[in-house]
DNA sequence: ACCTATTTGTCCGTATGTATG
DNA sequence: CCATACATACGGACAAATAGG
């Protein structure tokens, strides 16, 4: 899966690795169906904690992104590459607008007048 | 705030406390801007982890019915208990489907459907 | 401006449970 | 039965934001 983080930056460790799956989804290189390595595997690799990469796998899922069920792994959902480019689009909005210091009303309120 | 949780039940303690939370909301006992107590405290009160309390707000966050900060602690959103209502019954649509074996797929066929 | 206490945020390690194959 | 792999929960540690003195 090709996944790198930067054990020093401000991003959380969690964020990364969903950020780095998402985008990976995005650009297809992993496809619906596919299956991500085990937690437990993926952790050890990028020498983090294994909660850390379940967390992860957790905001995807909750995106809809990945289906994870216990014993069987996580694969690749097949709600395809559209919505995960709308959700990482999402995400750069919502960064773009707390770097700016928009206030969750206030960006409703933007997105409502577009 | 009144919580009772039952350690022998089947569902997970966030989920208990989670939705007791939710259920206050939505009866409105607790009003929005109201302040839940600090984590620490009511995980001492319920006799649980800190961070298991932690992830019920957590949840509830990400539902849009809390605002957690550091520092200041925990208060009801301004949504209203509409917007609890709403998540209440979705949750409880969900836990129904799952107890009649219905996929993820067909339940959001019959959502279609309806 | 400084210090301290409070409170959540993240991460780690460990233990146990449960579904899958 | 057994190995795999996620699910939950606990405990501890440190960081960061906030509030108050």
């Amino acid at each position: 899966m090709l996944i790198q983080i930067d054990p020093a930056a401000e991003t959380p460790l969690f964020a990364q690795i969903a950020g780095q799956i998402r985008r990976s989804i995005v650009e297809q290189r992993v496809g619906h169906g596919e299956r991500l390595p085990p937690a437990k595997e993926l952790a050890s690799s990028l020498d983090v904690n294994m909660h850390t990469v379940l967390r992860a796998y957790d905001v995807l899922r909750a995106e809809g992104l990945l289906e994870v069920r216990r014993g069987r792994g996580v694969v690749v959902s097949s709600v395809g590459p559209g919505r995960a480019k709308l959700i990482e689009l999402a995400h750069a909005l919502v960064a773009e607008a707390a770097r700016q210091g928009l206030s969750r009303r206030e960006l409703v309120k933007l997105l409502e007048d577009v």
